[in-house]
DNA sequence: TAGATTGTTAATCGATTAACAATC
DNA sequence: TAGATTGTTAATCGATTAACAATC
């Protein structure tokens, strides 16, 4: 698996990529060419070539790609076989949905643990997972090697727990808020990835006008 | 407001010059230059100026832009003084967060009823909207002007669903589920936001590695 | 062998950045 | 007026597409 620089483009293309890998599997399919494939992703053959080469030659001349070897690969360029450990920091409505219905281990991660300032919460389980008071996280980050955090509290609390876990040595932080909180320079090798709704929503809106 | 073409990744900043711009307005910040502006948000001035440009002069030759009346017209850009019709369907732990906490008249829709098969949930409300019962939908959306659906169903029924939606005439598509429905040419016209949890917790699974 | 399809190099297209005349 | 900053045109950079020799 060689790397150069992968662009950011290519990048977001990948875990589409796992994902229709993943169903043609299901559905039994065994190889694909990149012009199929292409044809079902909305994608040119060029491209999907193009991208998979970053990464390796996984195809072969005359027949195209095996279906099930190519999803492995790409899984694990993905790093999804691993399982980092995650937390989870705020139990409203959209982190409890998280903890319930998301598979946090299908994307290499384990959820340790979710944090939370309602006493009522504290010390109980949603799905298996603890719910943990807010004043336990310090603790609990220096006892466990927590890869990233999902920031799933009120955008006005976002700020200061991002910069409290990043002084503690996370290394991704997953923002639900609908806040774009600053890194400092001593911590710009932290990735952050953003959910803003609102943003998505926005441009739903601009597209379809009136 | 003259629109050419407009990009995609133009389109895909504005939400966010709404944000930034709202915030600086709350800051009581008055006016704020390209340059000023692209050190807030990590763009260069060029790249600001290049992108107003497309809609029109909204700055002033050694003065730059006013905050307010620049968050106003990016506002109007995408619609959102607007109030359409939106209808959100399946009402487990994610739909019911996005009905109590997200805030749909913000960009620009007004969320009238959500959908569900449970009958414990149907006839119920939530945060003032109405749950009702699947079968009551078809016979809602030739009732209403629905501009947009919100899919937080399970991803098996969203095929079928977005299916029926577009067959009534929703116009767009907001899709939390983890799959990608096929658009049928007929409706090449209906717009699909799509937010993939896990392919969004993928890429920060590929650049935190190890 | 003939047909299919890859990986890669070259060509094109589009988006970002730089430069600058216009002007507040 | 002098300084600042716009909107826009031109230059650069990067990403997508096309072409094709290599080869299964």
């Amino acid at each position: 698996m060689k790397k150069g620089k992968i662009s950011n483009a290519v990048i977001r293309r990948l875990p589409r990529y796992c994902r229709y890998l993943s169903s043609l599997h299901r559905e039994g399919v065994e190889r694909i060419s990149s012009s199929a494939l292409g044809n079902n992703m909305g994608l040119t053959a060029s491209q999907i070539r193009q991208d998979l080469s970053c990464f390796g030659e996984f195809g072969q001349q005359g027949y195209g790609y095996n279906v099930e070897k190519l999803y492995q690969e790409v899984s694990e360029i993905l790093y999804l076989h691993k399982q980092r450990e995650a937390v989870l920091i705020g139990v409203g409505n959209l982190g409890r949905a998280l903890i319930q219905n998301f598979d946090f281990s299908d994307s290499g991660f384990h959820l340790g643990a979710a944090f939370d300032i309602d006493p009522a919460l504290i010390g109980t389980e949603i799905n298996g997972i603890p719910i943990l008071g807010a004043l336990a996280l310090e603790n609990y980050l220096a006892e466990h090697d927590v890869a990233v955090a999902v920031l799933t509290l009120p955008g006005r609390y976002a700020q200061g727990m991002a910069d409290m876990l990043m002084d503690k040595g996370v290394r991704g932080i997953w923002n639900f808020t609908n806040f774009d909180f600053e890194v400092k320079e001593e911590h710009n090798d932290v990735v952050v990835e953003n959910i803003h709704f609102s943003d998505s929503l926005r441009v739903l809106s601009y597209q379809i006008g009136e």
